[in-house]
RNA sequence: GCGGAGAGCCGGAUGGCCGCUGGCGCCGAAAGGUGCGAGAGGAAAGUCCGGACUCCCCAUGACAACGGUGCCGGGUAACGCCCGGGCAGGGCAACCUGACGGACAGCGCCACAGAAAACAAACCGCCCGCCGCACCCGAGGUUCGCCGAGGGAGAUUGCGCACGGGUCAGGAUGAAACGGUGGGGUAAGAGCCCACCGCGCCGCUGGCAACAGGGGUGGCACGGCAAGCCCCACCGGGAGCAAUGCCAAAUAGGACCUCCGCGCGGGCUGGUCCCCUCGGGGAUACCGCCGCUAGGCCGGUCAUGGCCAAGAGAGGUCGGGUUGGCAGCUGGACGCGCGUGGCGACACGCGCGCUAGAGGAAUGGUCAUCGACGGGGCCACGCCCCCGAACAGAAUCCGGCUUACAGGCUCUCCGCGCAU
RNA sequence: UGGGGUGUAGCCAAGUGGUAAGGCAGCGGUUUUUGGUACCGUGUACCGUAGGUUCGAAUCCUACCACCCCAG
């Protein structure tokens, strides 16, 4: 069951979207902060590894057109507090190691830890991890 | 040495590289750059109590409702917390545990079983008296086994229980039954009497008190449950940092509902109107102003006090817009050390220190070395190698409680064993 | 941050101090050529966990756990 491809995207954004979001100079990376735009992110592709998955979305004309916009999701189902913060803070670090060369400018990406694999996973394993999953993001269009 | 009890503390360490969030300094018009320094806990958790702070315009008192607390004294800003003491229970002991006011203010409940479940009696039973029978005589009848009117004896014993009385010792039960044990006593029994214990009442002594000790006295009148309702004493106004205030932007200059009203007075250096000798005088329907009062409000009522006031009134609901910034925001009932007072909780004084402030939410990633415990490999000690690191993440801030927690350290005390 | 509710058999659930109802599902049997329907019988609960009050607790109290809902 493939997602769909969500062509309503750019229609049903409201024309002067503020930049909502905090920019982080030094990654060159801008966090997703708004609902809508990981529930935007959630219905387009999506590539799941062994340490979590990964949403992709090239965005519309009408939206920031420049950066790479990146999001970050543990639900409860990852354990408590310690091993949901955890686990965000090995994504991001791997995004920020990762996204700047392997990521696509104008795209949003977000990713979701999975339990257990997420903290336990070798840290160069989990790069690999999210660089397979782009390929494979930015292969199938 | 083994086992145990109490109190307190720690919660891997160091370094390299790459990052994140505040603070201060410097450079820069700004964006930003750069240097220095800081950056999760004993429970940050659960959100169970108590406060600070802010708003509800601000309060005081009484009553009612509701909720909470509950041996006594103290500590504290306060507490349902802590300390000390009392009592009860557990433990050989160190010590531990305890929702521990009131059941003669009232209501309610106590299933089943049991004679009886609350106030004292009824019932069974026991005992005494009386009566009848069993004993003797015996009219008469007879199926020849006996039946039997009536009379006598009443010493003992037995049976029956009709009647009168005594009685609660005993009565299968039950969690609980006119106090328990022993002795005397009696027709049988009984606090009927005595000793000890328990209970109630009244003085005395010690203690601030809870309470303890001892004395007298009553012969026992007082079952349990208040974590059923309740009574007594004490405490509590409500909401919560998404409180609250400011700035900017945007929408808009809203709609609807409820309540109280649309009175009186004063010409008042206002407006307006009238008269006039142009100085002034007069009028007050209307607009404005001032005052009074009905009334409303101060989330239960009343009182005191206060506020509003005859509408730019008070209260509420809905609709529309925004999802930005700043303040609140971390220096505080703060931490550490010393001294004094106190058994202690703690208080006071002096000195030193500044110790996270994020905002969809930083405090990280990775590597190396060391260290601790457990498991495995090695025939085996040592050595070496490998694997795994407790519970858990600040969100306005404090004081507590509760719950979770690998492992380790320090001090004090108790019991047993051995040695002296 | 504050408030409210629920937890009982595989499922839905009644029970508010005294041996824990009922229905569906399951199993066995009768009926039927077989299945279904119908009828009869039957098992299944440490009442979320742990303490306490009481003679006695699903019920009352306390702490904890899980889930759900509401408001700003």
């Amino acid at each position: 069951m493939t997602p769909p491809e969500a062509p309503e995207d750019g229609n049903a954004a409201q024309g002067t979207v503020p930049p909502a979001v905090s920019v982080r100079p030094h990654s060159g990376l801008i966090t997703l902060t708004k609902r809508a735009d990981f529930l935007r992110a959630a219905r387009a592709r999506r590539q799941g590894t062994a340490s979590m998955m990964v949403q992709g979305r090239q965005r519309a004309e009408d939206e920031t057109p420049t950066g790479i916009r990146v999001g970050f999701t543990c639900s409860k189902k990852v354990g408590n507090a310690v091993a949901r913060n955890r686990a965000k803070r090995r994504l991001r670090e791997a995004a920020r190691l990762v996204l700047p060369e392997a990521g696509r400018a104008g795209w949003d990406y977000v990713l979701i830890g999975r339990a257990e694999a997420t903290a336990a996973r070798p840290f160069d394993a989990l790069q690999n991890d999210l660089r397979h999953a782009l390929r494979n993001l930015h292969g199938s269009q």
